[in-house]
RNA sequence: GCGAGAGUGGCGGAAUUGGUAGACGCACUGGACUUAGGAUCCAGCCCUGGAAACAGGGUGGGGGUUCAAAUCCCCCCUCUCGCACCA
């Protein structure tokens, strides 16, 4: 009688058996080469998604195959623990952020566990447990030592449903919040920075060197970073009293800056108009401005404007004395706030200038082309061409003309190259209760003072009551912010505001080396073994954000002496979306696939099959019931079929050497093998586990066939044996349960897992006879089967000789024929 | 506007270096088994013509290179993502 395919009690024993054995355990082992296999871990929402299950999914396969390639592989998962929802939850259901978490995370790990992910769940964190922030205060600390953490009152993003400030990449769309999709508004706050800027170059300069990173991902890093190449340049002020300095790409272009536009948050604005009858109209302006929003939409750019503050300043190349303007398109964020206007050369100035009336001098003409004048022109020309209007520069082409003129401007000590980027500095301070305290002091007489290291870590105070205004409870809790100075005794208050988020996850994975080190953040045996990440696996929505920061603070660790590695991640895979009926699975959609449900109907190998099988990883994934219900008809179809030959293949041992020379079984080895390589070879090149398990699939397709035609012939029956429990073993890093349930059950000795992956038998491959196409000038007209001893030659002749292609080349001009690779042959023909 | 990616049957997707377009699966159609089938097995399944053999067309559109193009080149269209007044 054979057994029924019923998954749950199968996936039940085994889970347990991983559970109860530590199958899954790793050690560091010198002797072996380490494999690190990281997904992004999850922030303990509630539940896991759709999400969640492809991409552990897709990690688990790498895993487990890599284990089976003779790896000794870190397979870890861990917690992101900190974070808004949790205050939200505490709000709305009275509960504590804490309590909340945690019972997320005991929720999650059942739900992990219940999908058979090969965790070494032993080393499981939280980046919510003081035994892993106090790391994280103590990097704080010794950044600030070293100038790399620094407080400053500067414009910052403010999120007001969330109360709290954003950093730059956490501003996202059309200026929005990441995590609840607000406008962003503009406040002027004192808070504590990470100078991320320090690291631009490098972090610029080592996009070119991580080849296992997708271009997609290096290309919108080194957007952000922004690197650009252009001059300052110092205006002086008419009245003697002072400069403005500008940054500029096209140093060429300065004989046509006939004014000047400051940013309305450029600290000069105010101060020039002061005391000028232009004052009230500039305070006007800049209050409108900084009342509105000043992204531009999708479609409509915003209208230029802008007023005169009042003073004037010298152009250094012509003397000439120009108006300064304050306008609402100049970014106080970019460059220096300050920009010379050359409306014939830049579309923005252009249009502000005809706004206004100002003048207009043209100091580039275009090559061969009718020379511009400021009355007919319609557009700023921003192409390239021969300086005009400039003095002893006239008649350079105008990459050159940078140079010089840049170097002209040197000597007269009014101008320098200048380097400069778009990324500003990681502003990590977030006035929000559940994170991790900065551990820092304020005290009358000494200022800012860092919390000595011996009193780390400050602990995050579980007694606090969250309260419904949705601001942090912190300012208000005496017991916390009361303290005393490190450096005077004296009274001291607490910093309230609490980290990123961003900086836990910017170091887990380092921490995943030793989680249980308690000597400090990192023990540098371990991770000097593990790191750096092999591969990492996640959401391409990370791009800038957490893999920035991650790598970002690789380097910080390296140069505080805890890691020796320049990049975490040598290896990165972005999978795609988990899209349903065309859009991203969401509640509001109500389009969600609940992964426990699916559990619960199918198993959870069939859950993990379907994942892969759907389409490759970094595409998104197009969600299917009738898909899903496939996969569980195949995993079926290969249990029905292990079972019913269970008495034929009991005991019989295959060896390639009997594999019998030609028929029907050494078909069946070729395809056998054909299939081992491709496997092989679509995890280890690709990770296209859909075509690796179409290739699986073939080959049961064919095992099918040949149980039902080849009877009675006991070399056959090894044939078979081999071809089952081969097929076992490379589904056995994607079905994990049933593969082990049927190795057992076909009396296999120890555990599926625990098998070497198999090699394909290179003779095998070659010696396949070949179908070769014949074509008739590019057009498919027969097909012969030919061996493996047929020559080129051969095949030729062979080709020429078929009837049919007699017919097609009769009474016309033969030309050339081309023979491809015992696969093709082209007859060309002319009539 | 700039940058990146994509466009292939009714659907998800194959075709790895230019060499049989549509593997594998879903859906659908027919058949077998059956009291029954929403189980299982077998077969068919890009379009047009044809009973079939076969012929012609076909990978967003147009042009080109080549014996041969989904794949390479040029132009255009559509969609997705990222950045976006960055001086």
């Amino acid at each position: 009688m054979k057994e029924k395919y019923n998954p749950h009690s199968i996936e039940t024993k085994w889970q347990k058996q991983w559970e109860e054995t530590k199958a899954f355990r790793v050690k560091e082992d010198p002797g072996r080469e380490k494999y690190y296999l990281l997904e992004m871990f999850p922030y303990p929402s509630g539940r896991i998604h759709m999400g969640h299950v492809r991409n552990y999914t897709i990690g688990d396969v790498v895993a487990r195959y890599k284990r089976m390639k003779g790896f000794n592989v870190l397979h870890p998962m861990g917690w992101d623990a900190f974070g808004m929802p949790a205050e939200n939850a505490a709000i709305a259901n009275r509960v504590h952020p804490a309590r909340w978490t945690y019972d997320n995370i005991d929720y999650m790990r059942t739900q992990l566990k219940r999908l058979g992910f090969s965790y070494d769940w032993e080393r499981e964190l939280a980046t919510c447990d003081a035994s892993y922030y106090r790391w994280e205060q103590l990097f704080f600390l010794r950044m600030w030592e070293k100038g790399l953490v620094y407080r400053k009152r500067s414009l910052v993003n403010w999120c007001a449903k969330c109360q709290t400030v954003l950093a730059n990449e956490q501003v996202v769309g059309e200026g929005q919040c990441w995590r609840c999709d607000t406008p962003v508004q503009g406040q002027e706050l004192e808070q504590w920075f990470f100078r991320i800027t320090h690291y631009a170059e490098e972090l610029l300069a080592w996009c070119e060197k991580l080849p296992g990173w997708p271009d997609k991902v290096l290309t919108m890093q080194r957007n952000w970073i922004g690197k650009s190449y252009g001059t300052e340049i110092d205006f002086p002020l008419a009245d003697g009293s002072g400069k403005l300095t500008v940054f500029t790409t096209r140093p060429d272009t300065v004989f046509g800056a006939t004014f000047m536009s400051l940013a309305v948050e450029h600290p000069m604005t105010l101060q020039l108009s002061r005391n000028t009858s232009e004052e009230a109209a500039v305070l006007n302006f800049v209050k409108k401005v900084q009342g509105t929003n000043r992204r531009p939409d999708s479609d409509v750019d915003l209208e230029k404007e802008g007023v005169f503050t009042g003073v004037y300043c010298i152009n250094p190349a012509t003397e000439e004395k120009i108006p300064v303007f304050t306008a609402n398109f100049v970014l106080m964020g970019y460059g220096t706030g300050a920009v010379m206007a050359v409306p014939t050369h830049d579309q923005r100035d252009f249009e502000f200038a005809r706004k206004y009336g100002l003048p207009l001098r043209v100091v580039i003409q275009p090559n061969g082309e009718a020379p511009l004048s400021p009355e007919s022109m319609i557009e700023a020309y921003e192409g390239p061409g021969i300086l005009d209007h400039s003095g002893p520069f006239n008649g350079q082409d105008n990459e050159t003309a940078k140079k010089s003129i840049t170097r002209y401007l040197e000597e007269k000590g009014q101008g320098r190259e200048k380097v400069q980027y778009r990324l500003r500095d990681w502003g990590v301070s977030r006035q929000r209760y559940w994170g991790a305290p900065i551990p820092m002091i304020y005290c009358e007489r000494c200022g800012i003072v860092p919390v000595k290291e011996e009193d780390l870590p400050v602990l995050l105070p579980l007694e606090a009551e969250i309260t419904p205004s949705g601001g942090s409870p912190l300012p208000l809790l005496k017991e916390f912010i009361e303290t005393v100075c490190p450096q005077c005794q004296g009274p001291g208050r607490r910093e309230t505001d609490t980290m990123d988020t961003f900086v836990e996850s910017s170091w887990y994975f380092d921490r995943y080396a030793c989680p249980d080190y308690e000597h400090g953040p990192l023990d540098t045996k371990r991770v000097d073994y593990w790191m750096p990440v092999d591969q990492y696996i996640g959401g391409v929505e990370h791009a800038v954000l957490h893999l920035l920061y991650s790598r970002f603070f690789t380097k910080v660790l390296r140069d505080l002496g805890w890691l020796k590695v320049d990049e975490p991640f040598t290896n990165l895979l972005t999978q795609g979306m988990v899209i349903k009926d065309g859009s991203k699975m969401s509640k509001s959609k109500g389009n969600v696939v609940d992964p426990d449900q699916l559990v619960k109907k199918y198993g959870a190998d069939t859950v993990r099959l379907f994942c892969l099988f759907a389409s490759p990883p970094e595409r998104d994934l197009d969600w299917s019931d009738q898909g899903v219900e496939g996969s569980f008809r195949f995993i079926q179809r290969f249990w029905n079929l292990a079972l019913d030959c269970r008495g034929r293949i009991a005991g019989k041992a295959f060896s390639p050497e009997k594999v019998p020379a030609e028929g029907a079984g050494r078909s069946l080895y070729i395809k056998l093998n054909q299939t081992i390589k491709k496997v092989t070879e679509d995890i280890e090149d690709r990770f296209h586990f859909n075509t690796a398990i179409s290739a699986i699939m073939e080959l049961v397709n064919a095992l099918y066939l040949f149980q039902a035609e080849q009877k009675d012939d006991p070399l056959k029956d090894t044939l078979l044996a081999g071809g089952v429990e081969t097929g076992l073993i490379l589904l056995s890093p994607i079905v994990p349960h049933v593969s082990e349930e049927l190795w057992n059950l076909l009396g296999k000795k120890g555990s599926v897992h625990r098998q070497p992956w198999p090699q394909w038998d290179p003779q095998a491959l070659q010696e396949e006879e070949q179908v070769v196409v014949i074509q008739v000038n590019g057009k498919v007209r027969s097909r012969i089967t030919v061996g493996a001893s047929v020559s080129e030659e051969e095949i030729k002749t062979l080709a020429l000789e078929q009837p049919r292609i007699q017919e097609w080349i009769q009474g016309k001009e033969l030309g050339k024929v081309l023979v491809v690779q015992r696969k093709l042959v082209n007859i060309v023909v002319r009539h």
